[in-house]
DNA sequence: CGCCAGGTTGAAGCGCTTCAACGTCTGTGG
DNA sequence: CCACAGACGTTGAAGCGCTTCAACCTGGCG
Protein backbone atom coordinates (compact mmCIF):
# COMPACT_ATOMS: atom_id res chain seq x y z
CA UNK A 1 0.00 0.00 0.00
CA UNK A 2 3.14 2.43 0.66
CA UNK A 3 4.26 1.02 -2.42
CA UNK A 4 1.21 2.25 -4.25
CA UNK A 5 1.73 5.72 -2.90
CA UNK A 6 5.39 5.77 -3.68
CA UNK A 7 4.66 4.80 -7.54
CA UNK A 8 1.57 7.04 -7.83
CA UNK A 9 3.95 9.85 -7.00
CA UNK A 10 7.12 9.18 -8.29
CA UNK A 11 8.61 8.84 -4.84
CA UNK A 12 11.54 6.90 -3.87
CA UNK A 13 11.62 4.72 -0.53
CA UNK A 14 13.61 7.94 1.32
CA UNK A 15 11.27 10.37 0.10
CA UNK A 16 8.20 8.43 1.06
CA UNK A 17 9.48 7.90 3.94
CA UNK A 18 10.02 11.98 4.85
CA UNK A 19 6.48 12.34 3.75
CA UNK A 20 4.86 9.71 6.32
CA UNK A 21 6.79 10.91 8.65
CA UNK A 22 4.35 14.49 8.80
CA UNK A 23 1.31 12.24 7.88
CA UNK A 24 -1.67 10.55 9.47
CA UNK A 25 -3.17 7.39 8.83
CA UNK A 26 -6.80 7.06 10.02
CA UNK A 27 -9.67 4.67 9.87
CA UNK A 28 -13.56 5.43 9.10
CA UNK A 29 -16.68 3.16 9.22
CA UNK A 30 -19.13 3.78 6.74
CA UNK A 31 -20.54 7.12 6.23
CA UNK A 32 -18.96 8.99 8.68
CA UNK A 33 -17.54 12.73 7.53
CA UNK A 34 -14.18 13.47 6.42
CA UNK A 35 -14.60 17.45 5.51
CA UNK A 36 -17.98 19.65 6.30
CA UNK A 37 -19.38 22.29 4.13
CA UNK A 38 -18.64 25.41 5.38
CA UNK A 39 -14.80 24.79 6.88
CA UNK A 40 -11.66 25.12 5.19
CA UNK A 41 -9.78 22.13 3.87
CA UNK A 42 -6.73 22.51 5.45
CA UNK A 43 -5.21 18.74 4.60
CA UNK A 44 -5.53 16.28 1.61
CA UNK A 45 -6.27 12.44 1.88
CA UNK A 46 -4.98 9.67 -0.33
CA UNK A 47 -7.15 6.28 0.06
CA UNK A 48 -5.34 3.50 1.17
CA UNK A 49 -8.65 1.33 1.27
CA UNK A 50 -12.43 1.77 0.82
CA UNK A 51 -14.21 4.47 -1.09
CA UNK A 52 -15.69 7.81 -0.64
CA UNK A 53 -17.77 10.88 -2.33
CA UNK A 54 -17.05 14.41 -2.30
CA UNK A 55 -20.73 16.38 -3.02
CA UNK A 56 -23.16 19.49 -2.55
CA UNK A 57 -25.97 20.31 -1.88
CA UNK A 58 -27.78 22.73 -4.75
CA UNK A 59 -30.64 25.03 -4.55
CA UNK A 60 -33.28 22.57 -4.41
CA UNK A 61 -31.43 20.51 -1.54
CA UNK A 62 -30.19 17.38 -4.09
CA UNK A 63 -27.33 15.87 -3.01
CA UNK A 64 -24.76 16.49 -6.36
CA UNK A 65 -22.02 14.20 -6.68
CA UNK A 66 -18.91 15.99 -7.62
CA UNK A 67 -16.31 12.82 -7.42
CA UNK A 68 -16.40 9.41 -6.14
CA UNK A 69 -13.47 8.08 -5.46
CA UNK A 70 -11.65 4.83 -4.39
CA UNK A 71 -8.53 2.70 -3.02
CA UNK A 72 -5.27 4.44 -4.76
CA UNK A 73 -7.23 8.24 -5.44
CA UNK A 74 -6.68 11.25 -3.95
CA UNK A 75 -9.25 13.58 -2.39
CA UNK A 76 -9.80 17.00 -0.49
CA UNK A 77 -11.44 19.83 -1.61
CA UNK A 78 -8.61 21.05 -3.68
CA UNK A 79 -9.51 24.55 -4.48
CA UNK A 80 -10.46 25.22 -0.96
CA UNK A 81 -7.13 23.81 -0.32
CA UNK A 82 -5.10 26.36 -2.57
CA UNK A 83 -7.37 29.44 -1.78
CA UNK A 84 -8.35 28.85 2.01
CA UNK A 85 -11.65 29.48 1.42
CA UNK A 86 -14.54 28.01 3.06
CA UNK A 87 -15.66 24.88 1.13
CA UNK A 88 -19.07 23.90 -0.20
CA UNK A 89 -18.33 20.36 -0.57
CA UNK A 90 -19.04 17.54 1.89
CA UNK A 91 -16.83 14.14 2.03
CA UNK A 92 -18.53 11.29 2.84
CA UNK A 93 -17.08 7.57 3.42
CA UNK A 94 -19.60 5.30 1.18
CA UNK A 95 -17.75 2.09 2.83
CA UNK A 96 -15.30 1.39 5.55
CA UNK A 97 -12.27 3.18 4.87
CA UNK A 98 -8.58 4.00 5.71
CA UNK A 99 -6.92 6.66 4.81
CA UNK A 100 -3.71 9.07 5.07
CA UNK A 101 -3.89 12.89 5.44
CA UNK A 102 -0.70 15.33 4.57
CA UNK A 103 -1.63 18.77 6.93
CA UNK A 104 -1.05 21.72 4.16
CA UNK A 105 1.25 23.21 7.30
CA UNK A 106 3.68 20.03 6.92
CA UNK A 107 3.33 19.59 3.25
CA UNK A 108 4.83 23.81 3.37
CA UNK A 109 7.27 23.24 5.56
CA UNK A 110 8.67 20.13 3.55
CA UNK A 111 9.03 22.55 0.71
CA UNK A 112 10.87 25.05 2.57
CA UNK A 113 13.05 22.09 3.72
CA UNK A 114 13.77 20.87 -0.21
CA UNK A 115 13.00 22.29 -3.63
CA UNK A 116 12.58 18.77 -4.28
CA UNK A 117 8.83 19.51 -2.35
CA UNK A 118 7.88 22.23 -4.66
CA UNK A 119 8.15 19.90 -7.98
CA UNK A 120 6.17 17.27 -5.71
CA UNK A 121 3.34 20.35 -5.19
CA UNK A 122 3.41 21.19 -8.68
CA UNK A 123 2.77 17.72 -9.63
CA UNK A 124 -0.15 16.98 -7.11
CA UNK A 125 -1.67 20.30 -9.00
CA UNK A 126 -0.83 18.53 -12.52
CA UNK A 127 -2.70 15.68 -11.50
CA UNK A 128 -5.28 17.74 -10.22
CA UNK A 129 -5.90 19.51 -13.38
CA UNK A 130 -5.66 16.75 -15.77
CA UNK A 131 -8.36 14.73 -13.53
CA UNK A 132 -10.49 17.90 -14.23
CA UNK A 133 -10.02 17.75 -17.74
CA UNK A 134 -11.03 14.56 -18.15
CA UNK A 135 -14.41 15.21 -16.23
CA UNK A 136 -15.04 17.98 -18.71
CA UNK A 137 -14.33 15.76 -21.90
CA UNK A 138 -16.59 13.16 -20.84
CA UNK A 139 -19.51 15.38 -19.83
CA UNK A 140 -18.98 17.53 -23.02
CA UNK A 141 -18.48 15.14 -25.43
CA UNK A 142 -20.74 12.29 -24.28
CA UNK A 143 -24.12 11.46 -23.72
CA UNK A 144 -25.58 10.01 -20.36
CA UNK A 145 -25.55 6.63 -21.27
CA UNK A 146 -21.90 6.92 -23.07
CA UNK A 147 -21.09 8.21 -19.63
CA UNK A 148 -21.74 5.61 -17.50
CA UNK A 149 -20.02 2.95 -20.25
CA UNK A 150 -16.88 5.28 -19.87
CA UNK A 151 -17.20 4.93 -15.95
CA UNK A 152 -18.17 1.20 -16.29
CA UNK A 153 -15.10 0.67 -18.49
CA UNK A 154 -12.70 3.69 -16.39
CA UNK A 155 -13.35 2.34 -12.72
CA UNK A 156 -15.73 -0.98 -11.83
CA UNK A 157 -14.54 -0.54 -8.55
CA UNK A 158 -16.69 2.92 -8.25
CA UNK A 159 -20.10 1.01 -9.44
CA UNK A 160 -19.34 -1.58 -6.63
CA UNK A 161 -18.39 0.50 -3.73
CA UNK A 162 -20.63 3.42 -3.93
CA UNK A 163 -24.45 3.06 -4.55
CA UNK A 164 -26.37 4.06 -7.63
CA UNK A 165 -28.13 7.13 -6.06
CA UNK A 166 -25.00 8.65 -5.55
CA UNK A 167 -23.30 7.53 -9.03
CA UNK A 168 -26.45 9.14 -11.32
CA UNK A 169 -25.82 12.72 -9.74
CA UNK A 170 -21.92 11.98 -10.81
CA UNK A 171 -23.18 11.34 -14.48
CA UNK A 172 -25.35 14.69 -14.54
CA UNK A 173 -28.67 12.44 -14.66
CA UNK A 174 -30.95 11.25 -12.14
CA UNK A 175 -31.15 7.95 -10.04
CA UNK A 176 -34.24 6.90 -12.29
CA UNK A 177 -32.68 7.49 -15.34
CA UNK A 178 -29.49 5.28 -14.52
CA UNK A 179 -31.74 2.81 -13.52
CA UNK A 180 -33.56 2.69 -17.04
CA UNK A 181 -30.34 2.72 -18.65
CA UNK A 182 -28.67 -0.20 -16.56
CA UNK A 183 -31.65 -2.33 -17.90
CA UNK A 184 -31.40 -1.29 -21.36
CA UNK A 185 -27.97 -2.04 -21.26
CA UNK A 186 -28.57 -5.85 -20.13
CA UNK A 187 -31.53 -6.38 -22.15
CA UNK B 1 -2.19 45.93 -21.48
CA UNK B 2 1.12 44.75 -19.90
CA UNK B 3 -0.32 45.97 -16.69
CA UNK B 4 -3.34 43.67 -17.42
CA UNK B 5 -0.70 40.75 -17.39
CA UNK B 6 1.37 41.83 -14.53
CA UNK B 7 -1.83 42.14 -12.22
CA UNK B 8 -3.03 38.65 -13.63
CA UNK B 9 0.00 37.17 -13.00
CA UNK B 10 1.00 38.70 -9.44
CA UNK B 11 4.28 40.22 -11.00
CA UNK B 12 6.27 43.09 -10.41
CA UNK B 13 7.56 45.62 -13.03
CA UNK B 14 11.10 43.78 -12.73
CA UNK B 15 9.52 39.83 -13.06
CA UNK B 16 7.38 41.02 -15.81
CA UNK B 17 10.07 42.47 -18.07
CA UNK B 18 12.29 39.36 -17.41
CA UNK B 19 9.74 37.22 -18.37
CA UNK B 20 8.75 39.11 -21.80
CA UNK B 21 12.04 39.10 -22.02
CA UNK B 22 12.06 35.57 -23.60
CA UNK B 23 8.65 35.87 -24.72
CA UNK B 24 7.42 36.83 -28.44
CA UNK B 25 4.11 39.10 -29.32
CA UNK B 26 2.47 37.96 -32.86
CA UNK B 27 -0.78 39.13 -34.60
CA UNK B 28 -3.31 37.09 -36.69
CA UNK B 29 -5.85 37.84 -38.62
CA UNK B 30 -9.36 36.03 -38.31
CA UNK B 31 -9.45 32.30 -38.52
CA UNK B 32 -5.81 31.97 -38.42
CA UNK B 33 -4.24 28.41 -36.83
CA UNK B 34 -2.49 28.85 -33.47
CA UNK B 35 -2.76 25.42 -32.61
CA UNK B 36 -2.56 22.20 -35.28
CA UNK B 37 -4.00 18.84 -34.10
CA UNK B 38 -1.44 16.10 -33.90
CA UNK B 39 1.54 18.51 -32.52
CA UNK B 40 2.72 19.16 -28.88
CA UNK B 41 1.73 22.09 -27.70
CA UNK B 42 5.31 23.48 -26.48
CA UNK B 43 3.98 26.66 -26.10
CA UNK B 44 1.72 28.76 -23.80
CA UNK B 45 -0.04 31.88 -25.07
CA UNK B 46 -1.61 35.19 -23.16
CA UNK B 47 -4.61 36.97 -25.17
CA UNK B 48 -3.92 40.74 -25.67
CA UNK B 49 -6.57 41.50 -28.09
CA UNK B 50 -8.91 39.60 -29.82
CA UNK B 51 -10.33 36.26 -29.62
CA UNK B 52 -10.19 31.90 -30.33
CA UNK B 53 -11.34 28.71 -29.73
CA UNK B 54 -9.89 25.29 -28.79
CA UNK B 55 -11.99 22.74 -30.35
CA UNK B 56 -11.60 19.23 -31.66
CA UNK B 57 -13.59 17.04 -34.08
CA UNK B 58 -15.64 14.19 -32.75
CA UNK B 59 -16.07 10.92 -34.05
CA UNK B 60 -19.25 11.97 -36.34
CA UNK B 61 -16.82 15.00 -37.75
CA UNK B 62 -18.41 17.89 -35.76
CA UNK B 63 -16.56 20.33 -34.09
CA UNK B 64 -17.05 20.70 -30.56
CA UNK B 65 -15.67 23.72 -28.53
CA UNK B 66 -13.40 22.94 -25.24
CA UNK B 67 -12.23 26.52 -24.45
CA UNK B 68 -13.59 29.82 -25.72
CA UNK B 69 -11.29 32.91 -25.09
CA UNK B 70 -11.05 36.59 -25.26
CA UNK B 71 -8.39 39.34 -24.11
CA UNK B 72 -6.74 38.88 -21.10
CA UNK B 73 -7.02 35.17 -21.15
CA UNK B 74 -4.14 32.46 -21.26
CA UNK B 75 -4.77 29.57 -23.67
CA UNK B 76 -2.79 26.77 -25.05
CA UNK B 77 -3.52 22.70 -24.84
CA UNK B 78 -2.20 22.69 -20.99
CA UNK B 79 -2.29 18.68 -21.36
CA UNK B 80 -0.32 18.30 -24.02
CA UNK B 81 2.23 21.28 -22.68
CA UNK B 82 2.65 19.08 -19.37
CA UNK B 83 2.79 15.59 -20.91
CA UNK B 84 4.54 16.19 -23.94
CA UNK B 85 2.03 14.64 -25.88
CA UNK B 86 0.52 15.40 -28.82
CA UNK B 87 -2.83 17.70 -28.75
CA UNK B 88 -5.96 16.13 -30.28
CA UNK B 89 -7.25 19.84 -29.96
CA UNK B 90 -7.00 22.49 -32.34
CA UNK B 91 -6.77 26.47 -31.57
CA UNK B 92 -7.89 29.33 -34.27
CA UNK B 93 -8.44 32.82 -34.01
CA UNK B 94 -11.88 34.14 -34.21
CA UNK B 95 -11.36 37.73 -34.69
CA UNK B 96 -8.09 39.82 -35.68
CA UNK B 97 -5.53 39.03 -32.58
CA UNK B 98 -2.43 39.77 -30.98
CA UNK B 99 -0.85 37.20 -28.30
CA UNK B 100 2.19 36.81 -26.41
CA UNK B 101 3.82 33.26 -26.56
CA UNK B 102 5.89 32.08 -23.40
CA UNK B 103 8.12 28.97 -24.96
CA UNK B 104 8.16 26.15 -22.64
CA UNK B 105 11.85 26.30 -22.74
CA UNK B 106 12.10 29.37 -22.32
CA UNK B 107 10.17 28.81 -19.21
CA UNK B 108 12.11 25.82 -17.71
CA UNK B 109 15.44 28.13 -18.27
CA UNK B 110 14.00 30.97 -16.80
CA UNK B 111 13.00 28.23 -13.69
CA UNK B 112 16.65 27.24 -13.31
CA UNK B 113 17.45 30.98 -12.74
CA UNK B 114 15.47 31.67 -9.61
CA UNK B 115 12.80 29.80 -7.61
CA UNK B 116 10.65 32.48 -8.10
CA UNK B 117 9.63 31.39 -11.53
CA UNK B 118 9.15 27.85 -10.36
CA UNK B 119 6.10 29.28 -7.99
CA UNK B 120 5.02 31.16 -10.98
CA UNK B 121 4.75 28.20 -12.59
CA UNK B 122 2.36 26.34 -9.85
CA UNK B 123 0.35 28.92 -10.05
CA UNK B 124 -0.14 28.59 -13.42
CA UNK B 125 -1.01 24.76 -13.11
CA UNK B 126 -3.35 26.35 -10.28
CA UNK B 127 -5.36 28.68 -12.29
CA UNK B 128 -6.10 25.96 -15.19
CA UNK B 129 -7.36 23.35 -12.09
CA UNK B 130 -9.71 25.97 -11.10
CA UNK B 131 -11.03 26.98 -14.40
CA UNK B 132 -11.17 23.39 -15.46
CA UNK B 133 -13.34 22.84 -11.54
CA UNK B 134 -15.54 26.53 -12.51
CA UNK B 135 -16.27 24.38 -15.97
CA UNK B 136 -17.54 21.16 -14.64
CA UNK B 137 -19.66 22.90 -11.68
CA UNK B 138 -21.13 24.26 -15.16
CA UNK B 139 -21.55 21.30 -17.04
CA UNK B 140 -22.93 19.22 -13.71
CA UNK B 141 -25.46 21.68 -12.32
CA UNK B 142 -26.74 24.10 -14.75
CA UNK B 143 -29.39 23.44 -17.53
CA UNK B 144 -28.10 24.38 -21.19
CA UNK B 145 -30.73 27.13 -20.64
CA UNK B 146 -28.61 28.00 -16.82
CA UNK B 147 -25.17 27.62 -18.66
CA UNK B 148 -25.98 30.40 -21.50
CA UNK B 149 -27.14 32.57 -18.45
CA UNK B 150 -23.69 31.98 -16.39
CA UNK B 151 -22.02 32.64 -19.71
CA UNK B 152 -23.49 35.77 -20.84
CA UNK B 153 -23.00 36.94 -17.30
CA UNK B 154 -19.45 35.80 -16.95
CA UNK B 155 -18.34 36.35 -20.14
CA UNK B 156 -21.07 39.09 -22.40
CA UNK B 157 -17.39 39.76 -24.46
CA UNK B 158 -17.20 35.94 -25.79
CA UNK B 159 -20.78 36.52 -26.64
CA UNK B 160 -19.94 39.47 -28.40
CA UNK B 161 -17.04 37.96 -30.61
CA UNK B 162 -17.29 34.26 -30.67
CA UNK B 163 -19.91 33.43 -33.78
CA UNK B 164 -22.75 31.48 -32.26
CA UNK B 165 -22.58 28.04 -33.63
CA UNK B 166 -19.22 27.57 -31.61
CA UNK B 167 -20.59 29.03 -28.14
CA UNK B 168 -23.62 26.17 -29.36
CA UNK B 169 -21.11 23.44 -28.67
CA UNK B 170 -18.95 25.04 -25.89
CA UNK B 171 -22.53 24.88 -24.10
CA UNK B 172 -23.04 21.53 -24.78
CA UNK B 173 -25.78 21.64 -27.67
CA UNK B 174 -26.81 22.28 -31.25
CA UNK B 175 -26.88 25.56 -32.44
CA UNK B 176 -30.97 25.35 -33.01
CA UNK B 177 -31.20 24.97 -29.14
CA UNK B 178 -29.08 27.54 -28.75
CA UNK B 179 -31.24 29.78 -31.38
CA UNK B 180 -34.31 28.98 -29.56
CA UNK B 181 -33.01 29.26 -25.90
CA UNK B 182 -31.98 32.80 -26.80
CA UNK B 183 -35.63 33.78 -28.24
CA UNK B 184 -37.55 32.17 -25.45
CA UNK B 185 -35.26 34.87 -23.14
CA UNK B 186 -35.87 37.65 -25.35
CA UNK B 187 -39.80 36.73 -25.55
C1' DC C 1 -26.76 40.41 -58.53
C1' DG C 2 -26.37 36.07 -56.68
C1' DC C 3 -23.93 32.99 -53.70
C1' DC C 4 -22.89 31.23 -49.31
C1' DA C 5 -22.29 30.99 -44.41
C1' DG C 6 -24.65 31.84 -40.29
C1' DG C 7 -28.77 31.98 -38.03
C1' DT C 8 -33.92 31.06 -37.48
C1' DT C 9 -37.99 28.44 -37.55
C1' DG C 10 -41.11 24.31 -38.04
C1' DA C 11 -42.30 19.48 -37.20
C1' DA C 12 -41.37 15.01 -35.52
C1' DG C 13 -38.87 12.08 -32.42
C1' DC C 14 -36.25 10.57 -28.55
C1' DG C 15 -34.30 10.54 -24.04
C1' DC C 16 -34.22 12.32 -19.68
C1' DT C 17 -37.23 14.15 -15.89
C1' DT C 18 -40.93 14.10 -12.78
C1' DC C 19 -44.28 12.09 -9.89
C1' DA C 20 -46.07 8.14 -8.18
C1' DA C 21 -46.48 3.35 -7.03
C1' DC C 22 -44.48 -0.78 -6.09
C1' DG C 23 -40.72 -4.39 -5.20
C1' DT C 24 -36.76 -5.91 -2.41
C1' DC C 25 -33.43 -6.07 1.01
C1' DT C 26 -31.57 -5.09 5.54
C1' DG C 27 -31.46 -4.06 10.10
C1' DT C 28 -34.01 -3.45 14.35
C1' DG C 29 -37.22 -3.90 18.11
C1' DG C 30 -41.13 -6.38 19.98
C1' DC D 1 -37.50 -15.21 15.37
C1' DC D 2 -40.50 -12.78 12.96
C1' DA D 3 -42.66 -8.36 11.58
C1' DC D 4 -42.13 -4.09 10.19
C1' DA D 5 -39.94 0.30 8.88
C1' DG D 6 -37.01 2.60 6.05
C1' DA D 7 -33.70 2.89 2.38
C1' DC D 8 -32.76 1.74 -2.20
C1' DG D 9 -33.89 0.50 -6.57
C1' DT D 10 -37.35 -0.43 -10.34
C1' DT D 11 -41.08 0.48 -13.24
C1' DG D 12 -45.03 3.04 -15.40
C1' DA D 13 -47.03 7.17 -17.48
C1' DA D 14 -46.99 11.84 -18.79
C1' DG D 15 -44.39 15.87 -20.00
C1' DC D 16 -40.72 18.73 -21.49
C1' DG D 17 -36.57 20.11 -23.67
C1' DC D 18 -33.07 19.11 -26.70
C1' DT D 19 -32.03 16.85 -31.24
C1' DT D 20 -32.64 16.00 -35.97
C1' DC D 21 -33.80 17.06 -40.56
C1' DA D 22 -35.38 20.30 -43.48
C1' DA D 23 -36.73 24.68 -45.29
C1' DC D 24 -36.10 29.35 -45.22
C1' DC D 25 -34.33 34.06 -44.09
C1' DT D 26 -30.62 37.45 -43.82
C1' DG D 27 -26.42 39.92 -44.36
C1' DG D 28 -21.77 40.08 -46.23
C1' DC D 29 -18.93 39.66 -50.10
C1' DG D 30 -17.12 38.51 -54.58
Amino acid sequence: MKQDLAVKLGLETRRLEELLAVSSIEKYSKNQLLLESGTTCNRLGYIIEGSLRTYCINSLGEEISFLLQVNGDFFGDYESYLTGKKSNFIIKTTLESEVIWFGKTELEQLMQTDQFWFLFSKKISDICFLEAKRRIEDLLFYSPEERYLNLLNKSPEIIQKIPQKFISSYLGITSQSLSRIRKRLTE
